[in-house]
DNA sequence: TCCATAATTAGAATAATTCTAACATAATAA
DNA sequence: TTATTATGTTAGAATTATTCTAATTATGGA
């Protein structure tokens, strides 16, 4: 946690009572929730908290790289504390979103999930972007 | 095409002109368009056509598995025609979406794009609604 | 402590998606 | 073919996640 507090104040982002709450709420499972679930959470432990602040507060965790911004469901997006590298699997059923091990692709049965199917995804600057000067990367 | 056709039928989606304008044009390139942008395209061509329609289509298609649904990009949703199985790649600067080949993750550069992060998502159905006879599945 | 900057807040605005209900079309039965 | 039924289409309203706005408040450094 100290680690990740230092992280922060490099990055600029000031530690204010909503940002480490936010922050704890996340680190405290293996939880994949989404903003309004945070929120919810949250405000009877912070009264004063208001779902901007939860969006925005994500974003600025996000951006220091503490926290990462899951797109599995077009629903909603989600959140996870910024652990090692893994894999995500979403019922379709339920919706419950459950870490995984990174693997090749293919149906299969894992952790008892039943995998109907995968998708790998990458971000970063793309090459046409890379070699615009107009725009700041 | 014709393949596709009979998956359609198999399933019980019927061909309509609206529903074949929306496979064709995906079918036309590489390209991962929404369903307003696909709801742009076609437009002109079919000018009864309504963005319900696209996207009652597109879910009818993607059950069908004739067509794959992306959420890579947490600002909307993206469809792309249902090749065999790929990667994508979704430039944080333009928002341009592309395909690219799986692999293992860790970041580099791959096509021209530098890579910053990859996620590997699932679907399926998860060990608990597996084991649940009340909802079906 | 004071100050400048950055963060928080409530509520309004936006925009993607879904819903509704009327109408149209296609498939099936008679 | 004609009648019947089921399915698909449509425009516009409704919903909902997310972002924006502008006023207020808190934070961290001097």
């Amino acid at each position: 946690m100290e680690k990740m507090l230092e992280r922060l104040r490099e990055k600029k982002v000031k530690a204010t009572p909503q940002r480490l709450a936010v922050l704890e709420y996340l680190r405290s499972g293996y939880i994949h929730p989404s903003a309004e679930e945070i929120y919810k959470k949250l405000k009877p432990l912070c009264p004063s908290l208001s779902l901007a602040t939860v969006y925005n507060t994500l974003e600025a965790l996000v951006d220091a790289g503490a926290v990462n911004r899951l797109t599995i469901d077009a629903r909603r997006t989600n959140y996870e504390y910024g652990r090692a590298p893994h894999a995500h699997f979403l019922c379709r059923v339920c919706g419950e979103i459950y870490d995984m091990p990174i693997r090749r692709a293919g149906a299969a049965v894992l952790r008892g999930h039943k995998i109907e199917k995968t998708w790998q995804y990458h971000q970063g600057v793309c090459r046409k972007c890379l070699k615009s000067p107009q725009k700041k990367i």
